[in-house]
DNA sequence: AAAATTATTGAATAAATATGCAAAAAGCTA
DNA sequence: TAGCTTTTTGCATATTTATTCAATAATTTT
């Protein structure tokens, strides 16, 4: 499955260089060899949150925006992974377990991304609690993280099916 | 000459409410006896250094964009419950945001009211998780809170229904 | 105050973006 | 792997936004 990558490509296009419209995108993807369409690509800019704003120079360009409710922007290229010990399921929420004292740190990078399938996050000291919103799926969840944090599952590989004393 | 003022009250208009369009926009300054046509609302919002950007509910609205490179940007538009920004239902629980540093508070205030529906309350930093009791249904669970926080479900506007990419 | 210059606007339309729907692809389960 | 579910995608098109051009309004100059 490409959309992964596709996203992370058209993030890293249109923070990097400045972007017009979809259709420059779509070039541009092209020439790197990932092939779409504008529909996909509309689709795409919503989910990374990106919108179509004036660049200072009379013209438009596309950019992550922060969202309302006036969320607090964090700078763009933190080294969050490192951190990240685990990631697993639990009754339909996830669990993220972090280094020791990392917890809010990255609930609250998380948080301030505002994504709408992530109804809010609880943390600990080294242990987050992610709570999907209602009618979002656990993949769904999965990919939302993995948008938020890149690279995430790749990192964190999946725990394997554990002892349990019973 | 209208210009400037038309201007300050489109610049009102999008920060206060949720424009999610031009036509949108359009009704709301003719309703206040403003008239021009979209091609000026395309021409002023340029000019205003406004976008339309994702709005984290799974829409669009139209917002006074930043220029990239981003500073701290924090809510101002809450009076009666001023810490509480956000109230959404998760998985049968419900989670409360707050502003950063009082979810405790508010959750202990919350806990000490000791109502039967609540079978208690966790809070990170600016996230509260409420745990109905078995039994008690979403609605009572929003009653009961309604009572402890008179005023809660107003202040804060029940989000629509949003796009998730599937 | 008339003429000359500059700015603002609307109508029409071009350009750009979003979305319903059906199909294809990817994941899952047994 | 076959059958079933979920997700992703393109196509066609609806919706939305930007721009061109001509006209009108404001401003400045003489």
């Amino acid at each position: 499955m490409q959309k992964a990558k596709r996203l992370s490509v058209i993030e890293k296009l249109i923070t990097d260089e400045n972007i017009s419209s979809q259709d420059v995108l779509l070039r541009k993807l092209r020439a790197r060899s990932i092939r779409c369409t504008q529909a996909t690509l509309s689709r795409d800019l919503r989910q990374l949150g990106a919108g179509r704003i004036v660049d200072g120079k009379g013209g438009y360009k596309y950019a992550i925006t922060d969202n309302p409710g006036g969320r607090i922007s964090m700078p763009a290229n933190i080294q969050l992974l490192p951190v990240i010990r685990d990631i697993v399921d639990a009754k339909g929420l996830i669990v993220i377990r972090t280094l020791p004292g990392n917890a809010s740190n990255t609930a609250f990078y998380i948080d301030n991304t505002s994504r709408y399938e992530i109804a809010g996050t609880i943390a600990g000291d080294d242990t987050i609690l992610i709570i999907p919103r209602d009618g979002i799926s656990n993949s769904q969840a999965h990919t939302c993280l993995e948008i938020i944090l890149p690279g995430l599952h790749e990192q964190v590989k999946k725990s394997k099916p554990g002892y349990v004393n019973q």
